[in-house]
RNA sequence: GGAGAGGUGGCAGAGCGGUUGAAUGCACCGGUCUUGAAAACCGGCAUGGGUUUAUAGCCCAUCGAGGGUUCGAAUCCCUCCCUCUCCGCCA
């Protein structure tokens, strides 16, 4: 959600971000309905004030005995008054509050021009391409020639894009949440973090998913959602907390499932486990200064490639371009790995992993 | 799920209809004293918002959350959430 301060103090600032998102220029509304639900708000307080005022008084007198009559009229005039001014307050700071939480996040400066995937910036290609001397399968063959992924399973059991998965496999994802997270906690400095899989509407609100993406997630029940990334709840962690300046970086690494409805992609990516509908996922949260968050960005990104140079994995880093970064994003890199059985055998490269400055 | 108890400032813990944003203790910050430290003493110490050149004042809101009663609510009433104790049910 947008910083309502910003917009008033760097109007043409937030204008101009917003245009590199492609979106027409909002700061004058936004601004003079600010102004008016403060003006609204100073009318109420003042009115507020007179009545605490008399009614401190009314104790006062009645304490001595005194008559308070006209004060306890005065009271209920204002008391009169004041419901329809608050009444306008409200739907002016909610009509506000649409806006600042509906609009995506400014992007960085260094955020490439771009309508789609197709204008995102090569930053680096890292690791060399392996070569076959036959055409190599992709997942979907190799897995299930192998007995040990089950999409049929997957489908009988929950539907479309759910997986099962056996033996060496399941066992293979086992180990490398393991050795991602011990690479995190012991070289990197994460904090190895278990939160909860299901959250509630203002978890989700918190990290951006609600009220915008809904149709994106799987609701359990009244006020309970399957989690899209363990991003939200470790991000909130910090919610509704000032942070002591002293304890910055915080920086936590979890492995949890999760949920993801992906009512937007459907026709993409279906075949196999690129778009499932659970997945998990180990995923790092640093929350830091602002002005230290780049460099963090940086540093994320370098922990997340460091896995992949590991594992001997050829990949490449791309910066997503305006039209490509998401929502909350100021500024994305894309860790994409060289995946040779994806294109029929040809190879191309699919986004693993994606680091994102928030 | 049922019965009971409770949720107050960083922590502990008073207040239970009026001038209480909130006693007291601890912690923390500043000062006096001391060669230095401790102790003692003095002073300060919540958050968000509005107004404002202002981290000065002034004002509003906040004692789990949301409603209600009242001239006035931390205090009374209702709903919800959470914690603790006991009982039941279930993996």
């Amino acid at each position: 959600m947008h910083d309502i301060r910003f917009i008033r103090d760097y109007p043409e600032a937030f204008d101009a971000a917003l245009a590199k998102r492609g979106l027409a220029p909002l700061a004058t509304d936004i601004t003079s309905l600010d102004s008016q639900r403060r003006a609204l708000q100073t009318e109420i307080q003042a009115l507020q004030s007179r009545r605490n005022e008399a009614s401190k008084e009314i104790g006062m007198r009645k304490g001595k005995g005194e008559d308070a009559d006209d004060l306890i009229q005065e009271v209920a005039d204002i008391k009169a008054k004041a419901p329809e001014l608050e009444a306008q307050e409200a739907e002016l700071a909610q009509t506000l509050m649409g806006h600042l939480m509906s609009l995506p996040n400014i992007l960085d400066d260094s955020v490439p021009q771009g309508s789609d995937e197709e204008d995102n910036a090569l930053v680096r290609t890292v690791g060399t391409l392996p070569k076959f001397s036959f055409t190599p399968q992709d997942h979907v063959t190799l897995g299930e020639n192998l007995g040990q992924m089950d999409f049929a399973n997957g489908a009988k059991l929950a539907g479309a894009r759910f997986v099962v998965l056996h033996d060496q496999l399941a066992r293979l994802e086992r180990a490398l949440a393991s050795f991602m997270l011990d690479t995190h906690t012991s070289e990197f400095g994460y904090r190895e973090t278990l939160p909860p899989a299901i959250v509630n509407t203002k978890t989700m609100t918190g990290t951006g998913q609600l009220p915008k993406f809904a149709e994106d997630l799987y609701a359990v029940e009244e006020d309970k959602w399957l989690i899209p990334t363990s991003e939200v709840p470790l991000t909130n962690l910090a919610s509704d907390s000032i942070l002591d300046a002293d304890s910055l970086p915080l920086r936590m690494t979890a492995y949890t499932p999760c949920f993801r409805a992906e009512a937007g992609s459907a026709g993409r990516d279906t075949r196999g486990m690129i778009r499932q509908h659970q997945f998990s996922k180990v995923e790092m949260v640093s929350i830091t200064k602002p002005e230290d968050s780049d460099a963090e960005l940086e540093r994320m990104t370098n922990c997340a490639e460091t896995i992949l140079q590991r594992l001997g994995l050829a990949y490449r880093v791309m910066k997503l371009c305006s039209g490509d970064t998401g929502f909350s994003a100021q500024q994305t890199y894309d860790i994409e790995v060289w995946l040779p059985g994806q294109d029929e055998g040809r190879g191309m490269y699919r986004e693993i992993s994606s680091c994102s400055n928030c």
